[in-house]
RNA sequence: GCACCCGUAGUUCAACUGGAUAGAAUAUCUGACUUCGGAUCAGAGGGUUGGGGGUUCGAAUCCCUCCGGGUGUACCA
């Protein structure tokens, strides 16, 4: 934030000046002074002590004499113990709102980083439809494409679909026997879920098939590897892998219907992607890159012919790369796309937005990459989030435990639609645009759900309670902002921001402007951490701190004009940035709710 | 067993990356102009930051150790 760069140097100056040494400007410890304070800026002196060589107090009391004397923005100090507030004058709060009302792009990056970032996510398997895990996957990935991209960078979203193996054998299997022909259009099941009911029933006979042998005297293990069924898909992707040409026709209509389903999925959840691969072309890729790191003596070769790499260097433990009989593993393809994608998009980075059960999948796969001598080795990144789980525990598809993605996204949106209706605002709103606002209040309670908790940490999915649109929730945000865009069109166009405007601040209209302030360095944190949660509870925060103002102060009943336009202005500057951290995290807002 | 991640009010989450008296929400209790939108706002209670050591002016944050939870440790994907 340029506020403190500049309180930073004026410091660097000040101790110089004061105790005749100068100080590294790393030294200087600079924050927000905390609300329950004075000031606005405090300097934490305790670094400097070494130079001041006098106690905490005193060396700020100096600090503090001197910048109020010789820094404008300086209006006042107070020293607490080791910590000098700033506070700065409420002229400067004035013309920073004024500059931030007139940028357009406020907080966004517009000048190019010139950097290409690929961020991939989603992932799903054609074998059954997405789950509320896959909506943090993809909602983590969507938003953090938008938040690099407002950091300036050029980025890419891209996705890869399983669509080949032996899971989809599976549901290929079942259905050919069970189905008696059905397809989406004659049971009127979107295509995902359709395929995905047929996953379950392999998995019942399946299972049925394992307690058979098990009784019969086999143990588990035995069971497991040996039940008709699962060796008649494994023929399958046999016959898949070699072409067969009726295994392939069933293959391709059955994953057409997933497909077009996770298309409807993705639409309603609001996400896309600019580059979407297919394991089924990709699967044969890195094949080459092992034979070539075999001659360059990266990798070894078993007596048995499989291919291994040493990973000693990264403390782990050998990898295998190609199997005895020469088929590949599936870190041979992640080999091959990682390598094609750097070379292809001359990538500067690329990040996994991908669950942390495969922490040690990544681990693995970078450090073959920096064996394999590839200077962007480095640039990969594994963006591990911790897994959802319900009240009831872990979600188990063997137990039916798994909270289904459209399920939850249609329960969240009618649940909006009766609260909406309870409350009855909407009388005049016509038939289909209510439906809208209904879709756009339920998802962004859900988004905004998914997204408040940093990526890394383990999650608690409350059913009940997420369904809550009260506190600190998507709808709250949502809320604060309706009742902006409420006043702002009341308004009317009669006001203006006047620019000479010179009166003391209210506290609550200088602690939005500080606030809103912050956006763009809260942009640039959360593209440095790659975490959506920063910006949700920075607009979280904003939004309350709104509401409060809202509350406490009259607006459109001040007799003084002077103020009332600057409230305003102060009002719809706020929406804006509501508005567009919102959009960062992938939720909409609405004008009236 | 080993590796990595997590442990903060009853519960769900924060804490500007080492700074002040650890903050919100929810739940519970109390209050708010005859309302610029009450899906709001204010207040109260609620904590030995899993336990114990250390590092320093200063620790929820860094180090060690123990306890508890999660995930991994495939010629699966």
């Amino acid at each position: 934030m340029q506020l403190f760069e500049d309180i930073k140097k004026s410091t660097q100056d000040a101790v110089e000046t004061v105790f005749g040494k100068p100080v590294d400007i790393e030294n200087i410890a600079i924050q927000h002074t905390r609300k329950d304070f004075d000031g606005d800026v405090t300097i934490v002196v305790f670094p400097l002590l070494k130079i001041s060589k006098k106690p905490p107090e005193e060396t700020a009391e100096m600090l503090g004499n001197y910048l109020k004397e010789s820094v404008d923005t300086v209006s006042d100090f107070n020293v607490v113990k080791g910590f000098l507030n700033l506070v700065i004058s409420d002229s400067y709060w004035v013309n920073v709102l004024g500059k931030i009302t007139e940028n357009v792009s406020f907080g966004i990056e517009t000048t190019n980083s010139g950097k290409t970032i690929m961020v991939e996510y989603s992932q799903p398997n054609t074998n059954k439809p997405l789950h509320l895990g896959h909506l943090r996957n993809n909602m983590l990935g969507y938003s953090l494409a938008n938040i690099l991209m407002a950091n300036g960078h050029k980025v890419i979203k891209a996705n890869i679909i399983n669509d080949r193996g032996i899971h989809i054998c599976k549901s290929m299997l079942a259905w050919l026997r069970w189905g008696k022909g059905e397809t989406p259009e004659s049971t009127g099941l979107k295509g995902d879920h359709l395929v995905g009911k047929y996953y379950v029933e392999f998995n019942t006979h399946y299972q049925a098939e394992i307690k058979d042998l098990v009784s019969n005297g086999a143990t588990l293990e035995e069971a497991e590897k040996t039940a008709p069924l699962i060796l008649e898909a494994q023929e399958m992707l046999k016959k898949w892998e070699a072409g067969d040409s009726g295994t392939v026709s069933t293959w391709k209509e059955m994953n057409s219907w997933v497909l077009k389903g996770f298309d409807a999925s993705y639409k309603t959840l609001g996400v896309d992607f600019d580059e979407i691969y297919y394991e089924s072309n990709t699967y044969l890729l890195g094949k080459e890159h092992v034979a070539k790191g075999l001659d360059k003596g990266y990798f070894y070769k078993k007596d048995d012919g499989s291919v291994w790499c040493d990973l000693k260097e990264a403390k782990l433990d050998p990898k295998l790369l190609l199997r005895s009989d020469g088929t590949s593993v599936y870190i041979t393809q992640d080999i091959g796309t990682a390598v094609q994608r750097f070379e292809d998009y001359k990538l500067d980075r690329q990040i996994y937005v991908v669950g942390n059960e495969q922490n040690h999948h990544f681990q693995v796969l970078f450090a073959i990459l920096k064996k394999m001598g590839y200077a962007w080795a480095a640039s990969n990144y594994h963006l591990s989030y911790g897994m959802v789980e319900l009240p009831s525990g872990k979600m188990k598809s063997r137990e039916g435990t798994v909270v289904d993605a459209d399920d939850i996204m249609d329960e969240m949106v009618s649940t909006a639609k009766k609260l909406s209706l309870e409350l009855g605002k909407l009388d005049d709103m016509p038939e289909d645009e209510r439906e809208e606002l209904f879709k756009i209040i339920g998802l962004g309670a859900l988004k905004y759900y998914l997204l408040k908790v940093e990526p890394k940490k383990q999650m608690l999915f409350d059913p009940e309670e997420s369904i809550d649109f009260n506190g600190h929730t998507g709808p709250f945000i949502q809320y604060s902002y309706t009742r902006i865009q409420s006043l702002v069109k009341k308004a009317g166009a009669n006001y203006n921001n006047d620019n000479g405007y010179g009166y003391d601040l209210d506290p609550l209209e200088k602690g939005i402007i500080k606030l809103i302030n912050q956006y763009p360095s809260i942009i640039k944190e959360a593209g440095d951490s790659l975490s959506p949660a920063l910006i949700a509870n920075y607009v979280y925060e904003l939004a309350k701190e709104f509401n409060h103002f809202y509350q406490s102060l009259p607006i459109l009943k001040l007799d003084d004009e002077q103020i009332a336009a600057f409230r305003i202005n102060l009002a719809e500057t706020t929406g804006r940035v509501i508005k567009s951290a919102m959009n960062l995290l992938g939720i909409d807002v609405p004008d009236q709710m």
